[in-house]
DNA sequence: TGGAAAAGGGGTGCCGCCCTCCCTTTTTGA
DNA sequence: TCAAAAAGGGAGGGCGGCACCCCTTTTCCA
């Protein structure tokens, strides 16, 4: 998970340095020696009872106090509006739930953050689907297939096209190039996924 | 979590197909339409009680029994040697614990579990440090920066040149030539971190 | 039914990563 | 003390991802 987050942050931040604790005993230890710009936390790590929401907010108070001029997330499995309130309290400024968060959203979340000071993001209770990986697909044929798969239904793909290239500041055309080159690999593998 | 096991499988399998599922009734559901060969279990996702033995139980009890052919491998927060024995009798062939499972991990567990058919890695207690990354490097000098921060003290660099090219198929000094560039970057950057 | 959307393919230039081979100077340790 | 280890750089080839350009044929639907 830790892994997975340094990966987010790595595309969304430029020349940064990050660093990852496995326990909240180290983090705190690494928080003394020196300062940081951000803080993630995850108070549902090992040695904590996840249940609790006495220990869950004990971790994240500590954590707030060890390093008071960093902005900090909360980022958790078990998400609740109320945690996130007692969160907001304490002085955390963003509060996103683990289920559904997916590639990019962190970058929204620290946009937010730096224009309005405070963003929640909960867990999604439906549209849920299952994600589709084949190694065989280049970085940016994975993502837009992704994005394609996650458009509402009606939507021409066209507009689809417009949309990716615009957030990623590429020619329309080239995301529907890239569309198509990921599908015809997949057809040519015979693993053609829903929503295709 | 999902997608970090996702890139880790994409890096120690070739022209593979991975499927990630967000919830146990939609990897039924996956499961039921076709036919895997690995399946990866957390049996601690929302929705399941992570304390109750029985609970988690019944998870991975389900997704065994819905893919009676695939090999299954179970990766959760909170292990125990006891969860595990209770997997093996169902059939599970790998028990991991995520605390401290690094990159490159899950491929040996797969090793073994070819090999052995069975392998256990449950969470160490001790060695945990934090990790450090920097998004200046390239991957090949990440890999190789974590491997010279984790070596055995009093063990020589050029000792783990040769390990870590032997690995991964390069040559020693080319491996030498990563770790210079890796420090180098560092050190025009002021961010040595301990052990380098 | 005709035009837009979609499918399908070929080619090109740029850049960053990976790997290799070359060199000198400083530090370490038996 | 003296050789090995380590630090510090320079040059270059191969390859793949990325972005852009071009083209034809088929399908959809208003």
């Amino acid at each position: 998970m830790r892994l997975a987050l340094i990966q987010e942050l790595k595309n969304c931040l430029t020349e940064s340095v990050l660093v990852g604790a496995p326990t909240l005993d180290i983090a705190k230890t690494l928080m003394k020696s020196q300062d940081f710009d951000l803080v993630l936390i995850d108070p549902g790590l090992p040695g904590v009872n996840p249940i609790s929401l006495f220990d869950r907010l004990s971790v994240i108070e500590q954590v707030v106090d060890a390093s008071p001029s960093a902005t900090h997330v909360v980022i958790t499995g078990s998400d609740s509006v109320a945690e996130a309130g007692h969160c907001r309290r304490f002085g955390v400024a963003g509060y996103v739930g683990k289920t559904g968060l997916m590639r990019g959203l962190l970058a929204e979340v620290l946009q937010d953050i730096s224009q309005n000071g405070f963003s929640i993001r909960t867990s999604p209770t439906d549209q849920l689907a299952a994600d589709f990986h084949y190694s065989g697909l280049t970085g940016r044929e994975q993502e837009i297939l992704d994005c394609m798969r996650r458009r509402e239904r009606g939507m021409k793909r066209k507009e689809v096209y417009e949309q990716i290239g615009d957030r990623i500041g590429v020619d329309p055309a080239t995301v529907e190039k890239y569309y198509k080159q990921a599908r015809a690999k997949l057809l040519r593998r015979g693993r053609l996924p829903d929503g295709i």
